[in-house]
DNA sequence: ACGATTGTGGGGAAAAGTGGGGAAAAAGGG
DNA sequence: CCCTTTTTCCCCACTTTTCCCCACAATCGT
């Protein structure tokens, strides 16, 4: 279980340190790929990865949607580790992928954890922010 | 399990280096073929070629589906393996059927890995991602 | 106020990416 | 069949990048 926000610089080796909190839980290894949808980096429990991993599995897929869907899992993904300062070394594409300078904003997002650029997850602030009110405006 | 992406160049001699977090599981041996489907290569671990192989046998198919599949698996199989700093030889028949030039892009897909033109692997990045958020959105 | 933890930076050893040389093998022509 | 030419394969070498460790300063908690 994840949650908070947290802003780090990404310094000149490409490296974004994991808040305290959340390294005993991603010790045994991460899984960095795309969010799904968002211009973010996720980032998974290797556990949480595999869960993920084997529930696309099960889908019965057939030929070329089960090789695409493969390759979206797979070829995004970047399994890695955290070095002794709690530091991931991001991926080139993935941190293009995201839009990530030299700041990235790390978001506790309760089975995974995500990283944003500062203008992205302003973005997705804003987005989130008007959904919220609308659903609740209409009465939830 | 190979995941990831990552671009090398193809030297003069059509020689392509392989992920070092590659290389262990393809030490025994490796299989280049066709993609099946997409304009790429696919490198198979020669355990897990084989393992597809007798799958094939097993299928209780007709005459004439049989063989054709068989022609497809075996027709432009080539098997190799890697020098001393980790580089695969591309057969040019290969090499000239996923359009390769001087860079490629090598993906981790689960089982197998790929290897892609640039152009090749973009395209394919957007149909796998249009088909992959489709099953998310609706499935998981 | 003090100690422990955390954010940030950087140095250095090791590994990886890239290119090329030369021997062995294969192919081709006389 | 033999000699020449080309290709293949293995090894060496250089440059860049990566990874792991140490260090300092700021922060937090007690």
């Amino acid at each position: 279980m994840f949650n908070g926000e947290y802003q780090y610089k990404v310094d000149e080796k490409g490296r974004v340190p994991l808040p305290p909190r959340f390294r005993r839980q991603l010790r045994e290894g991460v899984v960095l790929s795309k969010g799904m949808g968002e211009k973010c980096i996720a980032v998974y429990p290797i556990r949480e990865w595999k869960r993920l991993s084997d529930k696309l599995a099960e889908q019965t897929l057939t030929g070329a949607k089960l090789r695409r869907l493969t390759r979206a899992m797979h070829g995004y993904a970047f399994d890695t580790s955290f070095d002794g300062q709690g530091r991931v070394k991001l991926p080139d594409t993935l941190r293009a992928y995201a839009g990530i300078g030299d700041t990235a904003i790390v978001v506790g997002a309760n089975a995974r954890v995500e990283l944003w650029s500062d203008e992205g997850w302003k973005a997705e602030q804003a987005a989130a922010e008007e959904q919220a009110s609308q659903i609740i405006e209409g009465g939830v």
